[in-house]
DNA sequence: CCGTTCGACTGATCCATGTTAGTGATGGTC
DNA sequence: GACCATCACTAACATGGATCAGTCGAACGG
């Protein structure tokens, strides 16, 4: 797969054009690459790395762990998002990591990293594009959780799922393949996983959408953004920016 | 009032051992101070601003609105906070503004804060602590908003609230003055205002803690941080980190 | 001084969602 | 082939919190 087509470079061109040059900029950023297996925890928590990762291939998602023993997922990583650029730029994270599918990430050294935005400007700002995109969706995730109910909140998250894996070429207005388990998406929606099949159901006879056997299909998009509120705007994803 | 007696410093210092030098470079970059009256959106909605503002007197909340006439507000803002800062980083911010209290808040030109960061390490340092902490936050109040129950909610926000305040020296162990209306909270809280009151109520007949007339009590703070399982290490208060 | 607004506060009712306790299908493993 | 784990799915029941519909007191503008 040459850099243009890594989901990284097919996330960051759809917000800033990027020249031949930032893109073997990029390239040269790619570290040793790694598989993990699905399901163990790459359990970050508490430690304070030097490395991040861009991860390449399959699902991974960040959670906090409560003394109750429920969890709450803060977000969940797609093929092109960045693995613990905080705990690099800052101090160690405190949320726990854990992959949903086998996964592939290349390492990317803090160093390297500064250093390459200091030679190639639109790469930084491309980078922080994609950090402050991941921050607005962390905010509506949080409105959603305090004020939405749980089909708006389910549609929403669908919606934005769907539009984050058609800007690396995932998916389609049609739908999208999603490895996440019903119980992923409880933990993530603040629902108990026996009302996400009771919202799930109810969507699909209301023919909005349907969620089934690994795969997520729109059956009547335009009907779903309505009814979810969704907005593209926070997702910025209406064509490059910077020419 | 000295810088180092101002809560932005006060908060900063609590983090990292600033120099005279580096107090003196922090005196520099305050500019025009303005004032605005409560209640007044700011607005920042949709603008893309160079400029920033450190808060110095008063509190503000920032908001989203939805269509259905609800809002949910995503975090609250107290002397020597940052007002804004993301909007000047990065794209225009997609939230609302709007101050609580009558407040007074000093200009920060992005240019000026970038100068500052590149003569001194240890200052910038400092504002990515405060900057990642308050990210910290946000994704706290989103666990309490999937995870967590209402007195769990109130109490958690309320030790949040005091910790902050405590931090520039505005309350105590035993409680804090806090201006936010029952309205507030709930919006903050996901709640309505309805029971926002019937849980204060609980709270205090629990003996846990007071909110009357603009002003918090802790009555058993240790009591109230079991309650709500409130752990400090995300705010990483904890003295010091570089000496 | 009166009327208006706003915020704190309350009781009654209802419903969205959680909880508990299952069934059945699938796939992996020894 | 037996066993086990995991996941989708369901029904019955319980409940936290929303909603509705107020009262009351304080602050405020005219």
């Amino acid at each position: 797969m040459t850099v243009l087509e890594s989901p990284f470079a097919r996330k960051l061109t759809a917000f800033v054009t990027l020249s031949d040059d930032d893109l073997s900029a990029l390239s040269d950023l790619y570290g040793r690459r790694r598989k993990y297996p699905a399901g163990r925890d790459m359990s970050h928590e508490g430690q304070k790395s030097q490395v991040a990762y861009i991860l390449a291939e399959g699902w991974v998602c960040s959670y906090k762990l409560l003394p109750s023993g429920t969890r709450q997922i803060v977000d969940f990583q797609i093929p092109g998002d960045f693995l613990g650029l905080r705990s690099v730029l800052f101090r160690t994270s405190d949320h726990s990591v854990e992959p949903i599918t086998r996964i592939e990430a290349s390492e990317i050294r803090a160093n390297d990293l500064l250093e390459a935005f200091a030679k190639r400007p639109r790469l930084a700002a491309a980078v922080l594009w994609a950090a402050s995109r991941d921050e607005a969706m962390v905010v509506e995730h949080l409105v959603g959780l305090g004020r939405r109910d749980a089909p708006q909140r389910m549609g929403h998250f669908l919606l934005e799922l769907g539009a984050r894996l058609r800007l690396i070429g995932r998916g389609t207005k049609a739908g999208f393949d999603c490895p996440l388990s019903q119980y992923h998406l409880a933990d993530a929606l603040g629902l108990s996983s026996v009302h996400v099949n009771r919202v799930l159901r109810q969507l699909r006879e209301d023919g909005l959408c349907t969620f089934r056997r690994g795969r997520v299909e729109f059956d009547d998009y335009e009907r779903l953004v309505e009814m979810a509120e969704f907005d593209r705007a926070y997702l910025d994803h209406e064509g490059p920016l910077l020419k």
